[in-house]
DNA sequence: AGAATGACCTGCTGGC
DNA sequence: TGCCAGCAGGTCATTC
């Protein structure tokens, strides 16, 4: 389910209300990718201090290490005072004193681990190889992040040869562009997704570094996209999918030029484009 | 190192 | 109506 603007738009519908709660205890279903890492009486007693997102991670700040969560395809959050009973896909429960936040997640690609600290090797083999974030978020607006630079996105795509797509998907450059907005991204900046990253000239490696930038803001500010059951801690739907202007519209009509939509495959994920927007 | 592939898991859809 | 192949928002490990 989540790129990251679902992951960020879930951050802020709990994150002020989770902050200096106390940790009561924590109910697990079943396995999720990763063992939690930790014995679930480590973590009772402790102070959430905060949440922050890296990527499509959240990183729940405790006084003592961290938590990363993570969504996977299909997983969500709640974050409520009084939860219902646990239903089949609802995984894990952290319980404090100011209500519970449960991660439900039908195919368990989701996780939660316990990391001592942010350099910890766990934290790291997560964490580690992660690109840059493309998104400043402040109280006054959504901005390109200073790291995320027209010099470091046009050099780092000259040195790969995979297809644009792929190289946005795989994260080491950017981060938090998922399989939906990818598609967005190249069509906003009327590039074909197959295209080789390293023949991508310096100008139009700028126009992609902003339709990344403009997309991903605009999806965050519509709460996201929910194409199937996508909602945040709070409960609320996203309605960027309406938006969309060719992710899972195959055959539709482009929306600028009229021409039929495209869908082809690239590394076993779809990819949507119009042929005659977007050039080689 | 970078690139390509398989693996993890469940539920839903579309075609026969 | 029923069954099954194929597909779904992610990303790590393995292999070359």
């Amino acid at each position: 389910m989540p790129e990251l603007p679902e992951v960020e738009v879930t951050r802020q519908s709990f994150a002020a209300a989770i902050a200096g709660a106390r940790i009561l205890g924590v109910r697990v279903g079943k396995p999720l990718r990763w063992p939690l890492g930790c014995k679930p009486e480590q973590l009772v007693g402790q102070q959430v201090i905060g949440v922050r997102r890296r990527a499509k991670y959240l990183l729940i700040d405790m006084h003592e290490g961290l938590m990363l969560w993570h969504l996977g395809m299909s997983g969500s959050l709640l974050f409520v005072s009084h939860p219902p009973p646990a239903q089949t896909h609802d995984h894990f429960d952290l319980v404090t004193d100011r209500g519970v936040l449960r991660l439900h997640d039908p195919r368990r690609f989701g996780a939660v681990v316990y990391a001592p600290h942010e350099h910890s090797a766990v934290a790291v083999k997560l964490l580690g190889h992660l690109g840059v974030e493309p998104l400043a978020i402040a109280a006054d607006g959504i901005f390109a992040h200073e790291d995320f630079t027209s010099e470091m996105f046009h050099h780092g795509l000259q040195q790969r040869r995979s297809a644009i797509k792929q190289v946005l998907l795989s994260g080491d450059l950017v981060v938090g562009v998922g399989n939906i907005y990818a598609s967005e991204a190249l069509f906003l900046a009327g590039i074909r997704p197959t295209v080789a990253a390293c023949r991508i000239s310096r100008p139009r490696a700028e126009k992609l570094r902003q339709a990344i930038v403009n997309v991903l803001s605009r999806a965050v500010q519509k709460g996201g996209s929910t194409l199937r059951d996508f909602s945040s801690a709070d409960g609320k739907t996203g309605y960027f999918q309406l938006e969309a202007m060719v992710y899972d519209r195959a055959g539709e009509a482009c929306r600028v030029c009229g021409t039929a939509i495209r869908q082809l495959k690239q590394g076993q994920r779809s990819t949507f484009y119009c042929p005659v927007c977007q050039k080689h």
